[in-house]
DNA sequence: ATAAATACTACTAAACAGATAGGATATATA
DNA sequence: TATATATCCTATCTGTTTAGTAGTATTTAT
């Protein structure tokens, strides 16, 4: 299951980019009243994704995030691994934060060549999900 | 992510696939012992999969535990969802265990479709692993 | 100066993961 | 029938994660 709080982070993206006009921020208040997401909550989701380069802050009055590249070149996947980390259902099969499983022999594992399947199958549809194409759809 | 506790009761399953013999039960300290896994965890594991028919056991001395049904007839899928849960990374979008997103409103998610995608993909890879597909790849 | 925005640190409550402890109950066999 | 040995059941525990909240510091436009 992807966590509500990755949820909040796609809306928010989403809604930034439907929101952004003449290179003018999107506060934190909007988006938190349109999407109907806690404040506080959504301030460490935003930073956290401009801690990673999704998004720019300007401080301040008249402050608010823009994002920092256009809306078709931020993957689903790439915001899933910020917020949620890995994508696949083993440590031992995942690509951006692999790990070495502690309970088996990953020579001898039975599940690891299925869930490696899963995985291809998974990041074929999500990686060629942007925050345009989720926006259009 | 795959919880410890799954990967622990698939372990099992196919250790006990692999070692009934003469229709005698296979016992619980056995499977702990040479699979590695903390033997009253296990306990608990085994008894979820006999609540939900996929072993039977026999209690007292020469007891311990046996397929309930042929090992090319029991899913990974069903095991995953007896100790797991759902399988699907949305709850709106689960099979077996369907829920509303509290968060969103279905008919305007953007998301919802291709998490049905990243379902339908996934099952279409895990339903076709069985206890005894695992047991001789 | 001040109002208004983000940045940062710290805390909390509830749920879940991964177990462990100990006693109740059933059963094969001497 | 006594005993050893297995599962069954209830309760408890520790650490981590999830989903937040509170309060203060800092930056910036006017």
């Amino acid at each position: 299951m992807i966590s509500n709080k990755c949820k909040y982070a796609i809306r928010a993206l989403v809604h930034i980019d439907n929101n952004e006009q003449d290179d003018k921020p999107v506060m934190t208040s909007d988006i938190a009243h349109e999407q109907q997401i806690p404040r506080k909550f959504l301030e460490i989701i935003l930073r956290e994704l401009r801690n990673n380069r999704i998004l720019e802050s300007k401080r301040g009055k008249d402050g608010g995030f823009r994002l920092l590249r256009a809306a078709e070149d931020i993957s689903l996947t790439e915001v899933m691994r910020i917020i949620d980390g890995p994508i696949a259902m083993l440590p031992c099969v995942s690509l951006n934060y692999y790990r070495k499983c502690d309970e088996c022999e990953e020579e001898s594992c039975e599940i690891k060549g299925v869930f490696e399947q899963v995985r291809d199958r998974t990041l074929e549809i999500l990686n060629g999900q942007t925050i345009k194409s989720l926006t259009l759809s």
